[in-house]
DNA sequence: TATAGCGTTGACAACGTTGTCATAAAGGTT
DNA sequence: AACCTTTATGACAACGTTGTCAACGCTATA
């Protein structure tokens, strides 16, 4: 046949079975990877399936086969944009390589609606599968409707765990006791901590890691230096307002997050108090925003993108039928030093 | 057969068209507000419809209508997050309003794949409208791949919109020309600029801006004042370092977006260089981060979100058959004052 | 030689919706 | 009364794939 320019029509699975002379259910099994097929046979669909850029339509393949071929990530809002980023690139990359689309769905509150908004979304796109960050991943409105329609769920750092779900975290507690220990032996004692949001779960193994590195230096936990704040900039800024207002100054702030790093570097400069020379601080994420403060925030690295990427392969894993026992699911973190901490 | 022996599996058009006692048909009408159906005869449907808790199985809809009622949104993976941010919530809150799916495709760089790339997207969801944020709206190649396809799409910024197209901008030349003016009423004369990327319609608007502002002054262009930048954080730094290794510094750097002038932040406290005393700065965007820098960028407010909302609705407008002719298309930018600028 | 088993293939019925066309009922015009 | 229009409704065929099941042709075993 000459070049052709039938580009208009794409060509469907009919096409396809009469070019290479076979049943259109052989095309299916070729394309599908479906076994008990011949080579001979195989070769001779591929051939067709290439010569007439074939590509199986997802509606009709996720009608018949009642799957959608798509993974739902629903994340509230985020202050802090360059997490949720990272997320969505974890995840899509993983998507890509697994030849199923992203939907995204930002929240904008966690209320009474979240609910039907999730059932809204799921049905709509007849999801295969959806990623949780935190905190959505504790709302038990939330589950009990993935439960309810059957849909399978990832959870990034969930508080409650429920048993059978996926659970995708990292060991921040172990990070963070590293974190505050390297302070300590930087010479600091006067260790100031700005709590997360008390939905996440992170927040409390966060400040579990703090007291622990503490307490195994013997260093008296001062209640005044604890202070609660919710992972976004404005609360950061404020707990450091509330820390720099005491007579007796912490020489270092540890941040639960890099947002509220920089809200503590804001109300610093403010107050003409200068970080590292009059006053350490740190973050935790490692966001590209650490990288761009003045000073350069010292913090811990979380594989963000890396659990976006698992928790989409093992969701699609289960999908299949396949066991994704083998696949990591808990991450390391890392220590990330900078200039915004001084030894003392 | 198998019409309603279990209640787990949703509810589909049969069922409601049978507790309705329409025909299904009917129950399609009403679901897409056609014409031609009676008020009662509408509401018996909707009653059903709650009732059941209905909705529309997308692979069927698709299938049947050959749309897939999901637009796709492709962007260059941006240094700078939160601008992304704003326009995938720009273009999610439409998709929702027009029950439309997002699916979103982050690409690394533009290279020779992306055409395949994008025509591989386009070809799995069957999307029924593309958005392409800049610059990605002016690579000759993916243009020519959805033109192929037939596919419908917005363009955010282009450099050089097609007649045919959907185009989206802001006016960028013109609140550059404000900004750069508010500089000179401030007493500033030695006025550097840091273009962006040179791929970018919104670099010459802005570089633009800032010629007209000094001719309509009589202040002279510099050219050593004017350096490439890049639109990212660390193109920002490295012009920052040139202008100020120069032997006559200017008195305020003109960055064309925040990520650059977070840059020139940046590069200006390691030189120990206070911002505004001894150097003013400004950005163009107003992301998020411009608030949370110290000192808070003046910067130049681009309606984000808008843009990208405006974005979905032509498309799916134009979808529809509608014109979408009394659609804004072209939008209003704001000055930000704050405290990075100083009077002179 | 007959028979069971397995790898290979195809015919055909789902899947849940929208488009097309037919038909019935209602209203308007001569 | 006869004839058009218009409005309201339904029957049925697409849409392009996968699942089910039957059938075919081999080979190995009884």
């Amino acid at each position: 046949m000459t070049k052709g320019d039938e580009r208009h029509n794409t060509a469907t699975i009919f096409d396809v079975a009469k070019l290479a002379g076979v049943s259109i259910k052989t095309v299916s099994r070729v394309v599908n990877n479906e076994p008990n097929v011949s080579q001979k046979t195989r070769e001779k669909v591929n051939v067709a399936v290439e010569q007439l850029q074939y590509r199986p339509n997802s509606a009709a393949r996720g009608l018949s086969a009642k799957k959608s071929f798509a993974i739902g990530l629903v994340y509230e809002n985020p202050e802090e944009f360059s997490y949720i980023n990272a997320v969505i690139n974890g995840a899509f990359s993983a998507c890509e390589a697994e030849n199923y689309s992203l939907l995204i769905k930002p929240t904008t509150v966690i209320d009474e609606e979240i609910a039907g908004d999730i059932r809204q979304f799921v049905a709509q796109a007849q999801l295969d599968g959806m990623i949780l960050t935190a905190p959505i991943g504790d709302n038990a409105e939330v589950v009990a409707v993935l439960d309810s329609q059957r849909i399978p769920y990832a959870s990034i750092t969930p508080k409650n765990p429920p048993a059978e779900s996926i659970t995708i975290d990292c060991e921040d507690e172990q990070a963070s006791f590293e974190l505050a220990t390297y302070l300590i032996e930087q010479g600091h004692r006067q260790i100031a901590f700005i709590k997360g949001h008390p939905d996440h779960w992170a927040s409390s193994e966060r400040f579990a890691g703090y007291e622990r590195a503490l307490m195994a230096s013997g260093i008296e936990l001062r209640p005044e230096l604890i202070v609660q704040g919710y992972f976004d900039f404005a609360s950061g800024r404020a707990a450091a307002a509330s820390l720099l207002d005491l007579s007796d100054l912490p020489t270092v702030i540890v941040a639960s997050n890099d947002a509220m790093a920089s809200g503590v570097l804001y109300e610093a400069m403010e107050r003409n108090i200068a970080v590292p020379r009059d006053l350490s601080v740190t973050g935790f994420d490692d966001t590209p925003m650490a990288a761009q403060m003045w000073p350069p925030l010292t913090t811990v690295r979380q594989p963000i993108s890396q659990m976006a990427d698992a928790a989409v392969r093992r969701l699609i894993a289960s999908a299949r039928g396949e066991d994704g026992q083998a696949m990591e699911t808990r991450f390391k973190c890392e220590l990330v030093i900078r200039s915004s901490c001084r030894a003392i």
